[in-house]
DNA sequence: GATGAATGAGCCTTCATTCAT
DNA sequence: GATGAATGAAGGCTCATTCAT
């Protein structure tokens, strides 16, 4: 997408500094997930993007901040994506939580680059307070979204539980299938991933979910 | 561990190769879950393992293997832990499915250095083959086997639906609880993350799972 | 100094070069004295100025040019103020010996900033051809002049003794004052550091100058 | 001097810390002198000695380190030439003063390198901590010493004056045809340069000290 | 076996300089 | 004139690896 600017003759064309980032996040993206996060490096993002590397240094003052840019990228892009979705759903629960499942396997979302860059910046989330510093919120705020419907729906008609775990669940299963198509050797296809999650739903709300997804006419 | 190694009548003391591979083992999984994993380097580990430089590249014979001998350890570790519960754990389907669930939280594997450690190489896994080489199979004869309990307990009374997706569901929110509990910033506990698990169990097999855990009398 | 010109009515009034030229000359001994030789950038130069990042090469033709731009403001800086002070000082040479050595101590002369430039430079003359070729002349200027009005004084009543190096020990003096105030801890005053030239003044002409300067009635 | 190591046929070699402290020290000492403080670069150390420039950063933690050490180094080496010279120079209070202007001109002190090297330092003083950290305690006991040896001169009989400031002048003097030495186009010659010294020594206390230095007899 | 000095590749970062706008 | 994006050389530092002792 970014391949556009750089095939213009002129290789020292100026572009605006947000182009510039967008550029250069999109490679650390890309490099994050082709080499991991150790050996991510700015050379090699500068490479893919085309750039000098003493550019990556000019837009952001450091490693830890274009890396920091990218999580947030990720994060911020998740998050309008979800609520995006949220728009244009039903109003029922089962519909909202039916297309919160949904969202999170676009084809725009669920990249192989970015659930490898996500998978990534968990792996390191333990020992750098980065990514509770980018994501807490946003991930904090799905889980309440999430866990409202999951209440509206479990005193509709489910079986009783406790909704903080039920979406919990659902959460972590889409999390999960995301780390099994990047670290199993034959991966599932997307689509059976989000049957999977779809499973888990139909098995907390059975008269709303069937195997194939949301059931209609409730 | 290794103080009292040191602190032994005879302070050189040479240890055999084994016990040195895992006091340098031991120190990796530290190491890694305290600094991530593009920051562990050969350097601390030695440091933290009390031992000098050069020593880890005499035991094993580049980082690369170390790493690799690492998670080795861990696979084999987790491996062992969950066929020792599938060895006292009763006949019944149910009972082998709760034995496998309880063991994924056992204090001894669900501590909070091998839980970093398991995240930092699922992060790595995508860019590098050393995970798919150590753990694939391990991970694939866990998912058959509990693949095998769920078949089991659906043919006795489930609400019908896929097996594979049941045990994968299983299984993955259980890697995702975890992740929750290196990620998020105030994790819940170790039992409210077993209990949501438990959750999961339920709402498939509500016939012999209660919120609370494997129901008896079944 | 400079808010002025960028508090004008016309907010970018193009400056003459020489204005420029100042004001960056100015900014260059302001980074050097706070930041030391080594550590003076061009960036921090314009910053300091208000001026954008590559003006500085536009003005000057390279960094060594505006340093050695700025070297030359201050000698011919210093050069001005010596003359300036012999022009109104009396014909006896004990007059003019004692114009020179205040001159040295003037507040427009004896700035921090300047005295912290003057050391720099020093440090770096050893190197750097720059500071011979810059400050040669006028070094050699002071020396000689300094030394006749010695070699005229020592005739009129002085212990003998060599013109050459009383006004050397003079001058260096000076120097090593001015680097006192600038490398200890708690320095002295410039009322002492004069005070203590007029000593060494005094030693070589007791006839001429008293602990507090220029003897009256001579 | 340390040359002779080198010469070795193993380039390998391993030596003591403190050798290859020194060994480093030493060629900081000749880079400096060299190529100025703004250029003294890691690798021109590590290369003029001979070694890796990774060594460096072995032994001394970082430039920085390696730049204290070595000012230490200096520091430490003029201390212990003008306490020896003391010792073995006789009690009168001039032939004390007499010795400490001699020690300064020692050739083993009194080299290009080491010349050019404090000039160096000095001109970084002001703008870095670590002068007066490393510098601060021997250059006070220095002039506390030598006004120690002025005052009892001045009392013998002397011309009334300020201990203070007659040996501060008589420092400060020594450091400024150091300066020279550096700075000037044609420089004088090191026996010119003590001549100047005691110049002044002679100005201040002409009972004992004639044009060629300490008078015999007193 | 064990130690730690030594090497050198590679990384992040700074910065003088150029140049399109 | 003036701006600031862009480049690329160079420096400090880290670290895996080797190896003499």
């Amino acid at each position: 997408m970014v391949a556009v600017v750089e095939t213009s003759p002129t290789p020292r064309r100026k572009l605006s500094r947000a182009e510039r980032r967008l550029q250069l996040i999109e490679a650390t993206i890309s490099v994050i997930a082709e080499n991991g996060f150790a050996r991510t490096t700015l050379g090699e993002v500068a490479k893919r993007a085309g750039l000098s590397h003493g550019l990556a240094n000019f837009h952001f003052e450091s490693k830890d901040k274009l890396l920091a840019a990218t999580l947030e990228h990720l994060s911020d892009e998740y998050r309008a994506n979800w609520q995006a979705a949220l728009a244009v759903a039903g109003p029922h629960p089962a519909d909202r939580i039916a297309a919160l499942i949904e969202a999170d396997f676009t084809p725009a979302i669920c990249t192989a680059d970015r659930l490898a860059a996500w998978c990534a910046f968990w792996g390191e989330a333990q020992s750098r307070p980065m990514y509770q510093d980018v994501c807490g919120q946003n991930d904090e705020e799905y889980q309440g979204v999430l866990e409202g419907f999951c209440r509206d729906l479990l005193a509709d008609g489910g079986y009783g539980g406790d909704a903080v775990r039920v979406a919990r669940v659902l959460r972590v299963t889409t999390e999960g299938v995301w780390l099994d198509l990047m670290t199993l050797q034959s991966p599932y296809s997307r689509d059976e991933a989000r049957a999977t999650v779809l499973a888990a739903a139909a098995a907390f709300f059975p008269r709303h979910f069937g195997p194939d997804g949301r059931l209609a006419g409730t």
